[in-house]
DNA sequence: ATTTAATCGAGACGGTACGTCATGTCTTCGG
DNA sequence: CCGAAGACATGACGTACCGTCTCGATTAAAT
């Protein structure tokens, strides 16, 4: 999820310039931008370094690939507005969650670049793994909240918990990405109901 | 879902050379074949047009865009295979559905064939649409499937059946395309009575 | 010195779209206008391209080295001028050879491309090659005029035709590209005579 | 033709570290040695200072430009190698300096390195300038030595100095450059007696 | 049988973006 | 201050595909 540039040989401290952090910021906050202003258009590193002030050769120089830039400037700034809470209620925590994730989309440029980013994923597989390790990051967490409320007893001994996640995640995904039907609060609170209904 | 080609002025009979079936199919072929083998690699239509020993122009003039040769590729030959059964039973209905959806993708060249189209329709609107329609056929057929169940009582009054539908394939997809989860016959079953004890 | 193209196999006649000879004089044209108006700046592919309203694939479809574009393009225009006399005179002759090619750098845009051109050679291999080709071309032909002298008895029997050759070459060469003596009537006179005296 | 850094001010005797020779020599070592390697190829200041153990703008600080450095290192040690004679004959003089100066591009690295240097000069305008004062000085040495045998009478009056000078030259860069002719003692002989009976 | 017109394989064309390379300037740190 | 290492903005490079276009040859219905 972080720009993973050179290493310097660990025995020798370090040598020759820093990595200028306001650059980094700005290819970052251009990335961003552009994520959320392209309508759909492709986002191409020169755009990206042109929009950042920036050489090309900079960006290359820290990102593996220009999915990598997409993806750190979208958890930098927008992926962090979902919490994953702890009241005791197994229902609030989940329906929180549901409702934060499906509300986020609606924002901008969070939803017109969660798009993008998923575009750019589609040919760029080293995005897509950082992707993959994400989406995985972000099912681990589900599933601790869902398994706090196992342990509380607010589900039956079986449940399916990695069921449970998918269930979350994949209608999420399928509506955000078909888009025929709506992320609000109704249909938050429908999904979360269901879920914890069908244990 | 097929393709349309050039339609003659229809106060003219016809005149000129007619289209050749077998180039048609050459082209088929050669996409599904390059669809299933491309890992992940792009497909290009210079690659379609010579696998088929055909001309560029020649795919231009039947099919509006790459994904459209490929949607159509796909639909000929590998997705016929998903049932809509109507044996009574709503559990038996959805069962087969959902496993045989989730089957379909262990075949090949089914299932790499889908996550290249896929792959693609993230950068050809073209496609993207086509598949919007391709997925919401598949919506409406299990949901119509699921409205059967619900007149015989099989389902409670005030089922969502369009979240139903979602939750089914939300999580067919999200896992067919991250594949951090089996799609097999337990989990079919499991996916099953998951969405029927929900409502 | 010509554009060589692909090479059609010989066997089939001919397949596919002709090459565009509008777009290929349109290249030429670019190429050497620019050759004349850089005064020194360097002349990229790109450049040619756009000046000529052309895709740059196009100029490496026909040519294997920007050299080769500005090689052929001066030799289509420019360098034509210089006349291979044959009068009976061999101081006739040599110094209308010597007095036009001198003469020839005054004009535009000759002058000034084939310093461009010079510069191009230096650091692309294979237009210095094609420039030595050139340059024999032309050591061959002023010999060949040496030689009707040498036999009607205008030199001397032992005379050192390549040597005068080259004393003519070389001392326009070295002046045109240092600057640093004129290349002009006078001037091609005094070489004229001194290299037939020296002999 | 000398290094020129950075001049401290005269009012202070002077401060910091000094100058380190070793280095400089490093890296003019380094630059004959890359001139007289690279086959054609480019010499960048990167792998000078690579060569040379030495950082870039170590080598910025103290040359203007690459073709500094290149044709520092080229005088410092190859070029050297010819005398301006003063014997009392003319023709023993003049085949002194033809003869060192062609056989001078015999020995390694000099050739190679002298051809290199002229490419770069191609497109270094700062090279070029150099370059030309370099040859500017030979020519006058040269003319000079011409001048005194005009003095003494082993010349005719009105003979053309400059001329004769630019045939040597002329010959030798054209051939040297060109690389169709040899530039041995039996050519350096011929060269010279050429130019003294032009006159 | 001739005309007419659409098909075909081949490939040239104007574009856009790519990822790499070299340039000369700048910044950082250890000596 | 000096020297190494290397980040930085710039801009050209040659390649890959895109979708359109043009070619000559082929094929088949309409005349």
């Amino acid at each position: 999820m972080e720009s993973t540039g050179p290493q310097g040989n660990p025995d020798r401290p370090h040598t020759g310039r820093r990595r200028n952090e306001a650059t980094h910021q700005a290819i970052l906050d251009a990335a961003l931008r552009l994520l959320g202003e392209s309508g759909g258009a492709n986002i191409t590193i020169d755009a990206i370094a042109r929009a950042a002030g920036v050489g090309k050769q900079t960006v290359y120089r820290w990102w593996p690939s220009k999915g990598a830039v997409l993806l750190e400037a979208l958890t930098e700034r927008s992926l962090r507005e979902v919490p994953m809470p702890d009241s005791g209620s197994l229902r609030d925590d989940l329906l929180a969650v549901v409702e934060s994730t499906f509300l986020s989309t609606q924002r901008n440029p969070t939803g017109p670049a969660l798009r993008s980013l998923v575009r750019e994923a589609a040919r760029d597989p080293h995005l897509a793994e950082l992707l993959r390790t994400f989406t995985a990051q972000r099912r681990t967490a589900v599933r601790e909240l869902l398994a706090r409320g196992l342990k509380r007893g607010d589900l039956p001994a079986g449940a399916d918990l990695d069921l449970m996640v998918d269930q979350f995640y994949g209608v999420f995904w399928y509506r955000f990405l078909l888009g025929h039907a709506p992320l609000d609060k109704q249909s938050a609170e429908r999904l979360t109901d269901s879920i914890l209904r069908a244990e």
